[in-house]
DNA sequence: TCGTTTTTCTAGAACGATCTAGTAGAACGA
DNA sequence: TCGTTCTACTAGATCGTTCTAGAAAAACGA
């Protein structure tokens, strides 16, 4: 049962161990009766097929793509965005016969000496997230592996797949600042205020290279208005609604709350909902990526093309034909009716 | 650059290459001083350490552990049950480096030769409800690996952790019987009414073991009652919102509403909130699974232990302490405000 | 008929590590 | 002092493939 090789199989059938090998990979290079009979054979003895380590090794190509994600996985998967780019890279990976490796990036084993990063066998990897200066990077790019990010990076022989992160936020600037809006709150992702209070914040303990990029765009577009940074933990729904309350309960009211990402936003207006406010009428709320949700709850939004960045990243990762290596998409303010007039006072 | 390897390295410090494997892998195995010097030229060369498609054909392990999906892999993700399942045997993968390889295992390029399920160099896999006839499942038996299902197989020799589905259903059945219920209606995930209109189906139609098992169980303990089943496409808060709406807006409407998942049994709430019903006194509405939305919404559910299903199977793959190779995990009923009486006609 | 191309198969060397077995030399106890 | 154990290191086989050349046989063109 165990040990059953190629070799096995060539000496059952007669044949060399090459030609064995070229039944699987290249049918042309045999004659169909023989490739029959080798694979009989291979059945019989209850061969599964060449072994997926040994051919990693003599071919060079491991056949999965890392992706990495910080901190929790649990957390990575419950945002619909990482679900929808995630979608989009299954779909290329699928495409090319490659599997996907999740990588659970936390920091303490980065100290260590055995990580996933060191070890996984992968031709390539999707950076989804993480803080540039996070020493996994360098780790990964000591391998000489490709790897593509989500964020635009400094350097010029980086990969990467983003969106224009400033110009993105200042269409949503320019669309609050027509609507007369001059008290802001953004809501972001903090890893502070995860599992406790919520916190106010300056631009500089931000963090996320995106979500910093997104703010400056706020800022430029509405060079009038204040604009508050708070966060009630990760990025997700729950982290929304205490955020929108810690702000929504204060005597310092805003009259436009953007959540840096769509979940937050719908916490956002959850938290309005409870409290007998209307988004878009008493408050407007505003959120980031267009998820299908945010359609459903009215949700004003700049939407980027999730699904296709997924792609695209695995396009540059696995498609020969993808020479760019730098990807801008597009993006597009979405208006609903979760935003309306700032009141006047 | 390139063609580093641990001989180069090796003949640089002047040593062996079984020495420099030793740095890596087995630190007490030299002394400290030529470590050190070995560590320092391999980071001078820009060798990046073992390379892992070899390190896994001569050790036999492959450090990663492979999760089969049916379908589209963002349908899985969508469904908090499996984020929480993910995060429990992620966090066991940690413990012991592994990797988590996503397998997408679609039956269409399971009929072509190349699939990921023979391709993916993993150490074991843990399936994870895909239907029990499902061809990739016999291939990945042929390998020779270590399965884990999260359904009670029938074979003796197949692991699983499981819950018992039956039982767990008729805790639930149990309860709305006390409750007075006797027109219920279940929501189940199927492909059929996925994109489509909401179908109504027969036990036999419904596919899915676990599905099945806890339809049985609710048939059992709810031997008066009628029970249909419905379903508004997949496993997700818009089919149950769909599936609801469809029976809600039909003229035999149901005193009670039971989701196979927590998702759907959501999608149901907000459906009637739509339509001005309130849960558990209008209608009742239970679920399964216990997600975190669940309480917050006060749903009525059968709580099982998510994420400690998901260490169990990283367990039971990965640490050899393990070896009970069948568990059954508890389940409970979590009665919350979506469960009353049913109303008198 | 003879040279040329095509088809079908093979020998043997990689791929880059880890493992087994074993060898020196140092340290140890008596 | 001598045998024994321990430490620090090494030689060489081995893991199971795929790849590079190339050879024998068959098919082809003129």
């Amino acid at each position: 049962m165990a040990g059953v090789t190629l070799k096995t199989v060539a000496k059952a059938v007669g044949v060399s161990p090459s030609t064995v090998s070229n039944a699987y990979n290249k049918p042309d290079q045999l004659s169909a009766a023989l490739r029959e009979r080798i694979m009989a054979t291979a059945q019989e003895l209850g061969y599964a097929g060449p072994d997926a380590s040994a051919r990693a090794l003599r071919s060079g190509k491991a056949g999965a793509i890392g992706v990495l994600f910080t901190d929790k996985l649990a957390y990575a998967f419950s945002d619909p965005y990482a679900v929808g780019f995630l979608a989009g890279l299954a779909e290329v990976a699928e495409e090319f016969t490659t599997s996907l490796l999740l990588m659970p990036l936390s920091s303490t084993d980065i100290a260590g000496g055995s990580n996933a990063v060191q070890q996984a066998a992968i031709d390539g990897a999707a950076i989804f997230c993480v803080p540039g200066d996070h020493p996994g990077l360098e780790i990964l790019a000591n391998r000489g592996i490709p790897a593509v990010s989500t964020d635009r990076g400094d350097h010029p022989d980086l990969s990467w797949v983003a969106i224009d992160e400033v110009e993105a936020a200042s269409k949503l600037g320019e669309h609050l600042a027509r609507l007369g809006h001059r008290e802001v709150v953004v809501l972001v992702d903090n890893a502070q205020a995860a599992g406790g209070r919520p916190v106010e914040l300056t631009l500089d303990e931000v963090g996320y290279t995106d979500c910093e990029l997104r703010i400056r765009g706020l800022q430029k577009s509405m060079p009038d208005a204040r604009l508050r940074i708070v966060s009630g933990g990760h990025n997700a729904f729950a982290s929304g609604v205490k955020g929108a309350e810690y702000v929504l309960d204060s005597q310092d009211r805003p009259t436009a709350i953007v959540g840096l990402s769509d979940v937050q936003a719908l916490g956002a207006m959850e938290a309005m909902k409870v409290r007998g406010l209307t988004p878009g009428r008493d408050l407007t709320v505003c959120g980031f990526d267009d998820i299908p949700a945010a359609a459903t709850a009215g949700l004003t939004t700049v939407r980027q093309p999730i699904k296709d960045k997924g792609r695209a990243v695995g396009r540059v990762l696995l498609d020969p034909a993808t020479t760019e290596r730098q990807l801008l998409m597009p993006t597009e303010l979405v208006v609903r009716s979760s935003s309306g007039p700032a009141p006047k006072h």
